[in-house]
DNA sequence: ACTTTGACTTGCA
DNA sequence: ATGCAAGCCAAAG
């Protein structure tokens, strides 16, 4: 078995659409997770390098930042699908952040 | 091949 | 409590 580097960005695939309904979860979660401390970066870059046939699989929009704030919202198709697909999801927001006292989703490893 | 930037986090002053 | 700097890995210029 090897470790390619498509096998980490499929892990954070992985990662992301385990994520539950109505449920957010940080970057840094996730790269502890997948083995990377501090490599919160490399989540964003890889959702960033999500084929966009896989974002509709993949609830990218799950995904913020460890103060709850939308932090790639603008990579979105547009700056507030992000939000609304939440919302949708019944997630409640304080201000700009969502509520991660409520909404943070706890990996059970 | 080297430098800069990026959907981040944590630590120290 | 607020602000600045460093750390991390990968991709693009």
């Amino acid at each position: 078995m090897t470790h390619e580097s498509s096998d980490l960005y499929d892990r954070i695939y992985s990662i992301v659409r385990s994520v539950p309904y109505g449920k957010v979860a940080t970057y840094g979660q996730i790269a502890q997770i997948i083995g990377v401390r501090s490599g919160a970066r490399m989540i964003g870059w890889a959702l960033n390098a999500v084929p966009l046939q896989d974002r509709i699989d993949i609830p990218c929009h799950r995904v913020v930042n460890r103060l709850g704030e939308l932090s790639g919202k603008m990579h979105f198709e547009t700056p507030y699908i992000m939000r609304e697909r939440l919302e949708a999801e019944g997630v409640s927001f304080i201000g700009e952040a969502v509520d991660m006292k409520i909404h943070l989703w706890i990996p059970v490893e």
